[in-house]
DNA sequence: TATATAAACATGTTACATCA
DNA sequence: GTGATGTAACATGTTTATAT
């Protein structure tokens, strides 16, 4: 095992201060077990001056920034060489590695998010296209239906003494079924938005 | 194989620096 | 002076690799 027996590796080489300034209000393990929440930096009636928070350089975050596009992940030497190379405590470059994952995961969602609203507008604004075309084709196969009807009807008179020609007289239930069928058939593919106006004038014979 | 341990990490919080 | 914002540092819980 090649892991590091401190429980805070570099903390008390990095914040030296915090060992020797807080060493009474934070133990990593009191009594009880739980580590307590340490706070308070730099209060106003700390006794000792503590040093503030320095922001990096802009040479600095450059650098860092180069590193973190190559790979998001520190392993332990890349850390220790990049901390070398800017003149910066391991743990720094670590705790900067750790927040600027936090900022990239934040901002990849953040853009996931905008990607999926638009998809999302673009699929329901389809939706209520389909949904007023399969109208108008219900609406259009309702008026074939009664034409149809209408045709059925003359045929039948002009041709009434001779049934051999009508094949509704003859096989009701065939051409009844057969009808069903073709009407079912029609709704599913209407449903199913699996038919544009010509296919459905082509099945409808017009 | 089960368990303990420690490093690395994710996530959330706090405090400080900076700017409008 | 003050509130908003960005970010370094930190707390804590979880995951993972390794030793025993």
């Amino acid at each position: 095992m090649s892991r590091k027996k401190n429980m805070f590796p570099g903390l008390e080489d990095d914040l030296p201060f915090l060992f020797h300034h807080t060493s009474g209000l934070y133990n990593p393990f009191p009594e009880g077990g739980k580590p307590k929440r340490r706070r308070r930096r730099g209060r106003a009636d700390a006794p000792v001056a503590e040093p503030k928070k320095r922001n990096l350089t802009v040479e600095q975050v450059n650098f860092l920034e180069i590193n973190f596009g190559n790979e998001h992940k520190l392993e332990s030497a890349r850390k220790d060489r990049l901390a070398a190379d800017l003149g910066l405590a391991p743990r720094t470059v670590a705790v900067w590695f750790q927040n600027r994952r936090a900022r990239w995961r934040s901002k990849h969602l953040e853009e996931e998010y905008s990607r999926l609203k638009v998809t999302h507008e673009t699929v329901v604004i389809d939706k209520c296209h389909l949904e007023a075309e399969v109208l108008n084709l219900r609406d259009q196969l309702s008026k074939a239906e009664s034409e149809i009807k209408k045709l059925a009807g003359k045929t039948e008179r002009s041709s009434r003494p001779s049934s051999s020609l009508s094949v509704d007289a003859d096989y009701p239930d065939l051409f009844g079924e057969f009808r069903a069928e073709e009407n079912q058939s029609l709704l599913y593919m209407l449903e199913n938005n699996h038919i544009n106006g010509l296919e459905w004038a082509n099945l409808c014979g017009l």
